[in-house]
DNA sequence: TTAATTATATGATTTTTATCACATTTTTAA
DNA sequence: TTAAAAATGTGATAAAAATCATATAATTAA
């Protein structure tokens, strides 16, 4: 079992603000997980026991809408915590965490988290800044889905995936999401979803081969994204 | 002036938590405010050197999208606090704050909250509880604005103003909204809000006097919300 | 390997929503 | 008080997006 003192993965969340004693104790408690592709990691519904720290691999975080349509709210990757948030608000989860590939993962029992949340003050105001950060994008999201087209939305949505996972050697987004999880972040129907993706191939503005998409010319994209 | 530690507001909330020093200390630095009806309290994009505590009145805070349209993002009102997020995260606000209504603010300087959050645990606990609870229910509104039809959200939307605002003498909804208000927060034209409106009323769903609002068939629109 | 299942793709059509145009009412300010 | 401005309301039309149908490709499991 690796020591938390010396995962470098803690560098990339609000677990850096741990002292070495803390990080200790978190070691001594903290139990490893894979997580196969398709698995769930947790349901809707389901009351947290503990936080969830991404070794590797993605997931993708969703929600049922009352339609029965399903929404992707956040993918989630390497070096980022899952689950703080129904941990704090001590209420059970309100998304469905999902693993697009093959994952490692770290859980790290409630009674740890809460208790450090509430002696170290550099810890606790890391993850108050960091859901600061996380509400000042969702309300991006909002006004997104709100007045955006569901073109603008696509463009948008395949911007911020390259950003978020880079590209791979032959320039192509660095995940692999299916048209059904495209559709779902972007909110729309997989055929609209598929449509759009196969326009934006004629005009030459993607590529792509199966699952693996690339951005050709990204500034025609930004323009997209902007609504010209 | 009015004192911290005999104000009823902080009871509504994180302020709560505060001892009495610091409410003490807080009141020697607090300012109260009058804004008039229409007057903005902050602008996107303005760096706040403080945080609000709403002591009387509501105000719409919204956000202008690449599209150059409006969406309010949520009316904060008596009891509220506003400003936390971006002073939290040290950036320009993303939001706009409008009146509504004349308001009573108090104005508390950052320097003061920040040292609260950090000495007084239990109050960064409790703000941290809020942002947990706020960032769940943006995850929601993101599910509605990505998911549901107009008509629906306009549903939701009425329901949710009745149960945060309560109804007058006249069983109307206790806030006065124009159409274009009501339009900006469901994410649509104000033609088609206005449109839906007028149907709910032809069907005796909801009745209206200009704005005042109020719903006659409560179940019926529940049902209408969740797409029947 | 092959049949079955699932994912991707595209056409035709319907539904939803935005836009434009304009009339009427209400509010505001001179 | 009254003219101007803003808000509300409604019809006609266009644009966007969903739905349904069906074909083909890719993946999975026996």
């Amino acid at each position: 079992m690796s020591k938390c003192e010396q995962c470098i993965i803690r560098q990339f969340n609000s677990l850096k603000h741990l002292s070495r004693e803390e990080l200790v104790r978190m070691s001594n408690c903290k139990t490893s997980k894979i997580i196969k592709k398709g698995e769930p990691i947790f349901d809707e519904g389901e009351r947290l026991k503990g936080v969830f720290c991404i070794k590797d691999g993605v997931c993708k975080v969703s929600k049922m809408s009352e339609n029965g349509r399903n929404q992707i709210i956040s993918l989630v990757t390497k070096g980022d915590l899952l689950g703080e948030r129904s941990l704090i608000s001590d209420e059970p989860s309100n998304l469905k965490a999902i693993a697009l590939e093959d994952m490692e993962i770290c859980f790290i029992p409630k009674e740890e988290i809460m208790k450090d949340l509430e002696k170290n003050p550099s810890f606790s105001m890391s993850v108050l800044k960091d859901m600061a950060k996380t509400l000042k994008s969702a309300d991006n999201v909002i006004v997104d889905m709100a007045q955006k087209t569901v073109k603008q939305r696509l463009a948008e949505t395949l911007l911020n995936l390259e950003s978020k996972f880079g590209t791979n050697e032959n320039d192509a987004i660095n995940v692999h999401l299916s048209r059904e999880d495209i559709a779902n972040i972007i909110g729309t129907a997989t055929e609209s979803a598929i449509r759009l993706l196969s326009d934006l191939k004629k005009k030459k503005i993607i590529a792509f081969k199966g699952k693996e998409i690339s951005i050709i010319n990204l500034n025609e994209l930004e323009k997209i994204a902007q609504g010209f």
